[in-house]
DNA sequence: GCCAACGTTGGC
DNA sequence: GCCAACGTTGGC
């Protein structure tokens, strides 16, 4: 099993639209930055967890945890010429973007703040710390333990 | 809204 | 097969 933090940003879809879904999943679609796909499509597997992290706004902060339930599969939007996501160089037999479908899983009592992250001297080292634009990334045990207890659940 | 980092693309 | 240009991302 592996551990990711993703990121959305919560006008799009917040952790509380995750929670609301009510089939009890929600679909982790619209990625169309090359290495976040690579590691949907070749890494993320069924029962992953996942920090899930709000991006782009007021105050960035991984604000609750979540589990993948569908592993990559091909993101329609992709094929929709209605849609934002459409891509006119993808194909059915050939699909360029993908997607995977996650659950809820638990909301923080208190959110952990990027800024805090990066004053943690245990955490200095995350992906999210190291290199900043990237809204697929593996977290390491030692990183979601201490950013679970931070969080306060 | 700027701009830096990244993987991919495509012209040569 | 090199490498400049491009699109996406996201904190500031």
């Amino acid at each position: 099993m592996t551990l990711w933090l993703f990121k959305s940003e919560p006008d799009e879809y917040s952790l509380q639209d995750l929670a609301a879904e009510a089939s009890g999943f929600g679909r982790w679609d619209g990625i169309r930055n090359y290495q976040a796909r690579n590691f949907l499509r070749d890494r993320v597997a069924v029962g992953d967890g996942v920090l899930f992290y709000h991006s782009a706004c007021k105050i960035p902060a991984v604000v609750g945890t979540a589990e993948v339930v569908r592993a990559a599969y091909a993101d329609p939007a992709q094929f929709d010429p209605e849609s934002k996501y459409f891509d006119p160089k993808a194909s059915a037999d050939k699909p360029r973007w993908y997607c995977v479908d996650l659950a809820w899983r638990s909301e923080f009592a208190h959110p952990v703040p990027l800024a805090d992250i990066k004053k943690n001297p245990q955490l200095t080292e995350m992906v999210l710390v190291k290199q900043g634009r990237l809204s697929i990334q593996p977290v390491r045990q030692e990183e979601w333990d201490s950013i679970v207890k931070l969080g306060g659940k």
